[in-house]
RNA sequence: GCGCCCGUAGCUCAGUUGGAUAGAGCGUCUGCCUUCUAAGCAGAGGGUCGCCAGUUCGAGUCUGGCCGGGCGCGCCA
């Protein structure tokens, strides 16, 4: 709602500055320091003053005269050295925020036509999945959930690396380390902590391969070539042990409220050919070149940095070449070359389209699509149909691959695509050393001194997610059972199920993307201040009064537009005001996280809205109010917060319970 | 060496395209449960926004330089 009038005074305002003064300015709007002096205020007349030569309070005073009625305003005033406030009709407002229909509407400018697609979580299917794992899919996940709200088509995929090295990795680990046979392999994939099992054997393994790296050197050159040429036992491994990971992640992220609509499986990449065909693309565009001496003789590269003169280039040592390898001498692709191909594919740039099968152990109640080289399923939505927007959610260390990817498009003259290939990164999870140290991990001094310690999947060393969330779920049981004796078992654990995800995704989104996250249990265990459980707390509070107000047979009179008028114009009125403000700004806030690609902006507005509710909570004693009118009008009010708020959580992923 | 990111209260972080008196949580201290759930509320204390210049009517925000920290620059991903 906020939105809407924002956008309707900044359409009125610059119209009146191009008719009455031929200038035509982007109107800046902010809010103003004080609920008091308005909702909305622009510094647009210093602009306009500058240009004209006049005064900016006389400019302003002209403007707010001249300016006709804008519908939802009541009146703009003249405020400071010049400044331009807009006060809301609260009455109008009221009425719009009541009425059922209003959604969120984006501004035409804004509006994506055709599909968006968001990749997220991405994780190498040979090991469980720990924190930063998580913060990967939860940022993915809310973001999927904010543009769906705003209206978008939104595919959510999920890419499988299943043929990479650090699946093989755990192949070695299974086949040379251990000595077991495949079919040893597949009784042991069948165990519920597979993923903690494949967790250890690859730190082993690691460690196996720092002891001799001519040795690890030959095991995985044969076992990547078996399994990219799809043959022998490595393959066999392969296959059960990255589907039985992919399924234990699919698993883990259920639990926090995630789900797919397909698993892109790089395997299909390599034997659909779509690495062929963006391999002649590149090759026909001049976009990769052979190089035949250096020391990159016999690999295909993407030239870097071509704006270094041939001065500079010659006196370049070859340490600096910054060229980009996509096939290696030994004729197998990197990982940069393969990201390009499915980068074209989600552009509908390939000329090339996945099979497609539903994935025979999804989540309980969910379905999940896979791609495949077998039999296509005519069931499966089209996901071939070109993205216009994509959204790849990868951490930052990442920003230099993905920018040879986007280059990699520009170069084959699709500028656009590559323009709307979006790298959404985002910061590590590190642990605080004082957790890396509860966990049992050894500080080198150096290490105790800096504020976070790195986490290391090679290592094994790390929190994982179905640990993390088993800890979150049994404080948060142990707190309702406290409070909620009376409470059924499975409905206790429900509860604390919902308070466990709040926390943590919470958690994990209040941060903004560019935060490194340190990890502590303390922090992440804190269900007070700015977390998920105070914002569902104020959820519950409401709750708890209806179900009050039901029991003591409280009346349901309608609540006259003289008694929403009176009090907000009342003692209390601009303390009403302010919560209906925020109830009613829900859709600023995804504009924001939508344009700045940040969705800790809808956390952020969660707890501010949370926040302004408990204040009014503890002001207004609602159903002990004794005049008719003001108590139908509370009630109200805690009904506009309670729809909103459960609204704003959700684009969060987070349920808010009946109790807690 | 080159590139990217960061530096704001004791700690952890917000601060949309430059706008009015720089905010929140945690921690500390003081109050508030016979009244709709105290996972809460009110109050106090806490700041040369790393430093120096510049642009501007106006800079935490933009530009340059410096200081301090992180990451990337692999025939790994």
């Amino acid at each position: 709602m906020y939105l809407t009038l924002q956008n309707r005074l900044r359409e009125a305002l610059a119209r009146h500055i191009q008719e009455h003064y031929a200038v035509t300015l982007d109107i800046v709007l902010d809010r103003p320091p004080k609920i008091e002096m308005g909702e909305a205020a622009s510094p647009v007349c210093f602009e306009l003053a500058k240009r004209l030569k006049k005064a900016p309070r006389v400019l302003a005073q002209e403007i707010a005269n001249g300016l006709g009625k804008i519908d939802g305003i009541a009146r703009v005033e003249v405020a400071g050295a010049g400044y331009l406030n807009a006060y809301f009709d609260r009455a109008a407002f009221w009425a719009s925020v009541s009425s059922p229909g209003t959604r969120y509407s984006p501004l035409p400018s804004q509006k994506i036509s055709g599909k968006v697609i968001v990749e997220h979580t991405s994780i190498n299917p040979n090991k469980a999945a720990h924190i930063g794992h998580v913060r990967n899919a939860v940022l993915g996940d809310t973001m999927a959930r904010v543009l769906r709200h705003a209206g978008h088509a939104v595919q959510v995929q999920n890419y499988i690396d299943n043929t990479g090295v650090q699946v093989a990795d755990v192949v070695i680990g299974f086949l040379d380390m251990e000595r077991l046979s495949p079919v040893s392999v597949k009784m042991a994939a069948m165990e519920p902590r597979f993923d903690y099992y494949c967790w250890d054997l690859y730190a082993k393994a690691t460690h196996f391969f720092e002891e001799d790296k001519a040795r690890a050197a030959e095991l995985r050159g044969r076992t990547l070539k078996a399994i990219e040429e799809d043959r022998g036992e490595e393959v066999e491994v392969a296959q059960v042990v990255a589907d039985a990971i992919v399924s234990l992640h699919l698993k883990t992220m259920a639990r926090l409220g995630i789900a797919y609509d397909l698993l892109a499986r790089e395997s299909e990449i390599l034997h659909l050919k779509f690495w062929d065909a963006a391999f002649e693309k590149l090759k026909s565009a001049g976009v990769i070149q052979l190089a035949s001496t250096g020391k990159m003789a016999g690999c295909w590269i993407m030239p870097w940095k071509e704006e270094t003169t041939s001065a500079e280039a010659a006196s370049n040592d070859e340490e600096n070449i910054q060229d980009k390898i996509i096939v290696r001498s030994n004729g197998t692709v990197t990982y940069v070359g393969k990201d390009i191909a499915y980068q074209l594919w989600k552009f509908g740039l390939l000329g090339k389209d996945f099979n497609y099968r539903k994935w025979p152990t999804p989540p309980e109640g969910e379905t999940v699509w896979a791609t495949t080289t077998s039999q296509n399923d005519p069931a499966a939505p089209r996901f071939g149909e070109p993205a216009t927007i994509v959204f790849n959610v990868i951490d930052t260390r990442q920003s230099y691959l993905q920018d040879v990817v986007a280059e990699g498009l520009r170069r084959l003259g699709h500028a656009q695509a590559a323009e709307n290939s979006i790298h959404l990164s985002y910061e590590i999870v590190a642990l605080t050393p004082r957790c890396a140290a509860e966990m049992g991990y050894e500080l080198t001094p150096e290490e105790a001194r800096k504020p976070y310690v790195e986490v290391s999947g090679r290592k094994g060393f790390g929190v994982k997610a179905d640990d993390l969330l088993d800890k979150l779920e049994a404080a948060t049981l142990a707190e309702v059972h406290e409070r909620h004796a009376d409470m059924g078992d499975s409905f206790q654990k429900r509860t604390a199920h919902s308070i466990a995800v709040g926390a943590l995704r919470f958690f994990l989104l209040k941060f903004t993307r560019n935060a490194i996250i340190a990890f502590d249990f303390k922090d992440a265990l804190s269900f007070e201040g700015e977390t998920g459980p105070y914002c569902q707390y104020a959820v519950v509070r409401i709750r708890g009064i209806r179900r009050k107000g039901v029991e003591g047979g409280a009346t349901n009179v309608a609540v006259t537009q003289e008694t929403v008028a009176t009090l907000f114009s009342g003692p209390d009125g601009n303390g009403l005001w302010e919560l209906l403000l925020s109830a009613g700004s829900l859709d600023l806030a995804v504009n924001a996280a939508i344009g700045a690609q940040e969705p800790a902006f809808v956390a952020k507005y969660a707890f501010q809205l949370a926040q302004t509710f408990n204040n009014f909570y503890h002001k207004h004693h609602i159903l002990n109010e004794p005049d008719e009118q003001k108590r139908a009008f509370l009630l109200r009010m805690t009904e506009l917060v309670e729809a909103r708020l459960v609204e704003t959580l959700s684009l969060l992923g987070i349920e808010a319970p009946e109790k807690m």
